[in-house]
DNA sequence: AGCACA
């Protein structure tokens, strides 16, 4: 009968073994703080912890059996109970003779994480909410998700095994801050173990698998519309598929946009590859291309309903285009590619534009977020508002990057409890953010606010 | 709180 045998194994006394079995030990119990444990009755020579569903029982191993024996009577006539960290912790024989060490792929340090996300809901956590999470303590290679046994899973790939470890140690055992969940989903705990994986293939950016390394990857149309999962952002609200293309509409056009005054308007979120402008319905459209989705992600949530000049005048609209590469023919005025050093210029006529054109044929590389190219004669041309227009300075120049790293990369090695100093990110002056804007939750954002179960 | 690849 089962009960037997389960008797057999829960009976109090084991037979003796110089290796103990402890249990209910704190979480994530160190090495070190089990040799001390271990160290006023013998020699440990070898130990095996966080082991278990919880993992929160160990193993260690004595040089020989009387050191074992001798802790064992010790706690069994104590008033004090072994504890470590002032918790009690339950020892007895265990029944084995010695420690084994099955040194799996999931306790080899490596760069990509097995993440099994825990909880009722856990299939609806979007990639980009864990995007964001396992951004603060370093870039994010490529996401994979996938429902398997186990439960919903996914593998975040890092640079290197450090930065990896340093998310696993901050992360695991840790819920999905309730704010980056939308509310009818329930708490969501991260168990997490190193994959064996080293380099994830992904083909398509959807909704279960992203590569933020490579921008020109096709976009899956799961990830576009409804694919099964909705993805859903910040504020619980339905994301549309990022891009590193916007496709910008511009409402009540009182002034001509050209293509100058769009490069400098979007430039102050980073470098622009392409533009290209054109009409639909009679109103001005143009795709803006950035290397990287993180640099649209952050222009579009900037720039979203602004005007670029005073008195409502030419109000952008910003979505995410589909393309992934605009196909530039021809560098005329109402389209450029920046990437190319020298191109021909057709049909643009400074004189005629009545403007300087001080961008023609830039390569990209010369941008580096300092240099602003001031939008003409103002008698001409309305000088862009305050925001945009005036010289941006020290705090436009980095803002990119430090909007960037306040959504993305708090400090390195982030205590659970986080540095308060984390500031809004900056704008340029004068600029002014709407209600929604998905910005404003940053100085909240960071992973402090993790809570562990148990 | 109960024995190590889920």
């Amino acid at each position: 009968m089962a009960s037997v045998s389960s008797q057999q194994q829960f009976r109090y006394t084991q037979p003796p073994s110089k290796v103990l079995h402890l249990r209910n030990l704190p979480w994530e119990c160190t090495e070190e703080e089990l040799i001390e444990l271990g160290k006023p009755f013998g020699k440990v020579v070898n130990t095996k912890c966080n082991v278990g569903s919880n993992r929160n029982q160990a193993f260690i191993e004595f040089t020989d059996l009387n050191q074992a024996i001798a802790m064992i009577s010790y706690y069994a006539s104590s008033s004090e109970p072994a504890q470590v960290r002032g918790k009690t912790v339950y020892l007895q024989y265990s029944n084995r003779q010695e420690i084994v060490h099955n040194k799996t792929a999931a306790d080899v340090a490596g760069n990509v994480l097995l993440v099994t996300i825990e909880g009722e809901d856990a299939h609806l956590v979007s990639i980009d909410v864990l995007h964001l999470v396992f951004s603060a303590f370093g870039f994010v290679h490529k996401i994979t998700t996938f429902e398997k046994t186990a439960g919903f899973q996914a593998l975040i790939q890092f640079s290197d095994a450090e930065t990896a470890t340093s998310a696993k140690d901050a992360l695991d055992g840790r819920s999905i801050p309730r704010y980056l969940l939308s509310e009818q989903v329930g708490p969501c705990t991260l168990k997490i173990t190193y994959s064996g994986h080293t380099d994830l293939t992904v083909k398509f950016q959807s909704h279960r698998s992203r590569d933020y390394t490579n921008p020109y990857l096709p976009v899956a149309q799961s990830a576009i519309e409804g694919g099964g999962q909705v993805m859903v952002g910040l504020d619980g609200k339905r994301l549309e598929a990022e891009s590193n293309v916007l496709l910008a509409s511009i409402e009540n056009m009182q002034y001509a946009v050209t293509l100058d005054v769009l490069h400098t308007v979007f430039s102050t979120f980073g470098p622009i590859q392409k533009i290209a402008m054109f009409d639909k319905n009679g109103a001005l459209q143009a795709l803006i291309q950035y290397p990287d989705t993180q640099t649209a992600v952050v222009a579009k949530e900037a720039l979203e309903g602004h005007c670029i000049y005073d008195g409502g005048f030419c109000k952008l609209h910003l979505s995410y285009s589909r393309h992934t590469d605009l196909s530039i023919k021809v560098n005329n005025d109402r389209s450029r590619d920046y990437t190319v050093p020298i191109t021909p210029v057709v049909n643009l006529q400074p004189s005629i534009l009545g403007q300087p054109v001080p961008m023609v044929g830039a390569p990209a590389q010369q941008y580096n977020g300092s240099q602003y190219t001031p939008v003409s004669d103002p008698a001409m041309t309305p000088q862009p508002q305050a925001g945009w227009g005036a010289a941006p300075p020290a705090v436009a120049q980095s803002m990119p990057l430090q909007m960037y790293n306040n959504v993305y990369m708090p400090p390195g090695n982030m205590p659970p409890q986080m540095s308060p100093g984390n500031m809004p990110p900056q704008m340029p002056p004068g600029m002014q953010f709407p209600n929604h804007s998905m910005l404003q939750p940053t100085s909240t954002l960071p992973a402090y606010g993790f809570d562990r179960t148990q």
